[in-house]
DNA sequence: ATTTTGAATGCAAATTTATACATTAATTAT
DNA sequence: ATAATTAATGTATAAATTTGCATTCAAAAT
């Protein structure tokens, strides 16, 4: 009957059932005995990070936050941001992140002022990185080491 | 002025921008010259799938659902989204598209999920696309053609 | 060119969600 | 244990979003 409890309840009917309004869970958290106010809930899935999406067919559904989303909640820049894969082609270094952070994480690296690397292009979930020339990827990789925690760099 | 290029604007501002109500987004269409009301922009983020999560320090933000998928899924035109030019240099092929197409388009070609394409970098009308080492530009073009249905695309 | 049809939009009302404020419950310090 | 402080909640209300309906606009058909 606590908070924590409620918290965990609403994380549950969320994920295993479709849910369009604060007042269908309203109606949910009660069928299960336990109660509190639309308000709260509001609150409570702030606080859970779930969202209003939609469900496919015209209609509304709340949704857990998936790893990928809540990246993008989070504003370019946090710590959060990450690299989640890097690919060599043509003596260039393709960067994968998540969708709208490749500009936060380009800047991280052209802050970093590194020698071995020319210069990085960012869209949306790619940064193109060009390194200098007669400088060999492992040198460039070694940089990204130093400029990202280790546990931000996924490599594919 | 019409539907289609309302959408791709809206893609655009949301995706560059922290937007925390509707009202904050009809100002910032507003202010490009582009005019509608608050109820169509609800209707066009059900369309386009952008979602209102949160922003990570106590706001709302709107949101792609999926990132760069968003857009391609959802706009409409993007079936046609057509490439007007494509251009061989180091290596590497250039893509002309119409005026911000050029992020729906590099979504088909991402999402094809080819081996021959180590990645794309989408600006506003143009595409960078980095061929895996040893891959030949014919093949890269095979593959692209086996994406676009062949009218829509011009070779330059 | 005119009519027909369906999509797109605005308006206003309805619905849904968020919040200010007051109150209660819980935690911490004394 | 009691007071002080902080967190959680409900109530009422405000803010934001969605939708029904009428209208306009655009494309297709005649």
């Amino acid at each position: 009957m606590n908070r924590i409890s409620r918290l965990a309840l609403i994380e549950k009917l969320v994920r295993e059932n479709v849910i369009g309004s604060q007042d269908d869970l309203l109606r949910m958290v009660e069928g299960t005995g336990m109660k509190c106010t639309q308000a709260t809930l509001s609150r409570d899935l702030r606080q859970l990070g779930i969202t209003r999406g939609f469900d496919g067919s015209g209609g509304y559904r709340y949704l857990l936050s998936s790893g990928r989303e809540a990246a993008a909640e989070m504003l370019p820049g946090s710590a959060a941001a990450s690299i989640t894969g890097m690919t060599w082609a043509r003596g260039l270094l393709l960067i994968n992140t998540p969708p709208g952070f490749a500009s936060a994480v380009a800047i991280r690296i052209d802050r970093a002022g590194r020698y071995e690397i020319a210069g990085t292009v960012a869209g949306d979930d790619t940064i193109l990185l060009i390194p200098r020339d007669n400088i060999s990827n492992e040198a460039v990789e070694e940089c990204l080491s130093g400029i990202f925690e280790p546990e931000t760099i996924t490599k594919m």
